[in-house]
DNA sequence: CTTATTAATGTTATATTATTACACAATGTT
DNA sequence: AACATTGTGTAATAATATAACATTAATAAG
């Protein structure tokens, strides 16, 4: 049985506007951008983003402190997530790769700890921005 | 021909300090502990941390925000980040695993592009906390 | 060795990111 | 209805990080 079909106010209005917006996005530009539908303060919005992070329907990029829709219909489940990230442009994006993937939900380390949870960032450049 | 042999002031004492405490410490609580060496701003203690990062002495946590010292002579050269991050007591080991590495410096995502850089932070309970 | 260049320092102020604390309202359970 | 849980609103503040500017030290080039 899945939990939290249904999201509350303010979490509607923030996921609504990061899946708008389709890039990573940082809390106080959300507010900005939300303050039209009658979010007024900061807290509000790390609410909503906690709430939304948790069940997976975003992730934040953690070397950004910023946060993205997530287009990857497993991580609900698993919050293992990848990302490419371009230092150039910035253009950040998510990655889905089964190998990848199973390779690192089942590293163990050296004392053969296990890991539930995982986050991953690449570093590089992007298409655009290599050929510049 | 290897680079910056020799640390300034500043990053000579941000450093020092950070290999002292063994594990992850934050720029403001590095600050604190070494004003009783002169170091008076928290600009001073960013710019030595950016320095340190930048030649591979230190890491940051970026889950975090915190930085701790490298234990991997490699880190210097390939900027290849791996831990494991015990959610419950927050301590933090650096993973060096060959096998690992490799398969993550080699990794091209669909389009193709490689990474010259990455950091993966893996979450879970470490032995002491699993058992508690 | 002296001039040019780059890297580091010192200092103040400020920007950006995130949380604490407290009162209250909505929703779900028993 | 009583209770627990989750979400909201608001103000204040904490924690993290950078901008701007003046100066000094270190390095390298002529």
């Amino acid at each position: 049985m899945l939990k939290q079909e249904t999201l509350s106010k303010n979490q509607q209005i923030v996921l609504d506007y990061i899946e708008k917006v389709n890039e990573p996005i940082k809390a106080y530009s959300i507010l900005h951008n939300v303050q039209k539908k009658g979010i007024k303060a900061p807290l509000q919005v790390y609410r909503a983003l906690d709430k939304l992070v948790e069940i997976g329907k975003i992730h934040k990029i953690e070397s950004r402190n910023a946060f993205v829709a997530c287009k990857n219909s497993s991580c609900q489940l698993s919050k293992a997530t990848a990302f490419s990230i371009c230092e150039s442009c910035e253009e950040v994006s998510e990655i889905s790769d089964n190998k990848l993937s199973k390779y690192l939900k089942s590293f163990q380390d050296k004392a053969g700890m296990k890991f539930k949870k995982y986050n991953l960032e690449f570093f590089g450049l992007c298409k655009k921005c290599s050929i510049k």
